[in-house]
DNA sequence: GACTACTTCTTGTTTCGAGA
DNA sequence: TCTCGAAACAAGAAGTAGTC
């Protein structure tokens, strides 16, 4: 991919816990003004293509990569302060993370998002726990969709697409019908995030599936943390807060101005 | 056999009702 | 009024049953 000079990478990843389920991924460019669309939302199934993926996506350029899974996890069970932190913040818009821990993780594998660090460092990225406006490089940031959308998109709660027990299939189609049309209001937000006017512009969401339905998912919390780590250069501190700590792990996302 | 759909599991917080 | 326990809710993923 052909970058031009001083233009920053935003790639969101919303990675899987394990490699048994596909991650969404999603890569923008421009800066800190605005950026655009150039690769449309994808799913990736190993780290090896992930990172490659990435790869293939930055050349030479400096990038941010906003990752929708726990990066740093030393608590070997309970919770992590980030997540204590964002629950007591978020928990009224029923954004409460789910508590990450190293018992847990090991499950699926362990710390997944540890291991495409390991990999990601090999190209110049560093683990930060928040991003600062306008900083130049190469970093990793861990973020979480749902309290991005309430304050990015001023909702009294989150929107409620994905699945759960006695969630019926209608409501998911509905509020994933709207979480799409906010995003594709990015265009006008600002920072601007062009290119998104025409994405599943296509699906009519009442003829897909559970299945399908999840697929879409994964592509729109990966646009949506693409466009955290833009919004998070052009706004920094002044409307952005991060939850916890590097050490114990943080999680960074968009927060309401006159309180970050 | 492959795919889809549904249920269950895990961890921790909040809310609400019952009892002291 | 205070304390305690149960229920509900959030998240991602595994396991299982059903369908083609």
């Amino acid at each position: 991919m052909n970058v031009k000079p001083f233009q920053t990478v935003y790639i969101g990843l919303d990675l899987a816990w394990s490699e048994r389920n596909p991650s969404g991924l999603a890569v923008c460019t421009g800066t800190p003004a605005g950026a655009r669309l150039v690769q449309p939302p994808s799913r990736l199934v190993t780290n090896e293509a992930i990172v490659q993926a990435i790869r293939t996506a930055i050349g030479d350029a400096p990038a941010i990569v906003a990752i929708d899974a726990p990066l740093i996890v030393p608590n070997e069970t309970g919770r992590r302060e980030a997540e204590a932190e964002l629950a007591a913040a978020f928990r009224r818009y029923d954004a409460g993370p789910h508590p990450a821990n190293r018992r847990l993780l090991r499950r699926y594998g362990g710390v997944r998002g540890e291991a495409l660090l390991a990999m990601l460092a090999a190209d110049g990225f560093g683990y930060v726990p928040a991003i600062e406006a306008s900083m130049n490089g190469r970093f990793i940031i861990e973020v979480f969709p749902h309290p991005a959308t309430v304050v990015l998109f001023r909702l009294p709660h989150i929107l409620r697409y994905k699945a759960r027990p006695g969630r019926e299939l209608a409501e998911r189609r509905r509020e994933l019908g709207r979480y799409l049309r906010l995003l594709r209001g990015l265009s006008s937000g600002d920072p601007p995030l062009l290119g998104s006017d025409d994405l599943w512009k296509g699906r009519d969401l009442d003829q897909l599936g559970p299945s399908a339905l999840k697929a879409i998912e994964d592509e729109a919390d990966a646009l949506l943390c693409a466009y955290i780590a833009l919004y998070g250069q052009r706004w920094g501190t002044a409307r952005c807060r991060s939850f916890g700590t590097a050490e114990g792990g943080a999680i960074f996302t968009p927060y309401w101005a006159e309180q970050a």
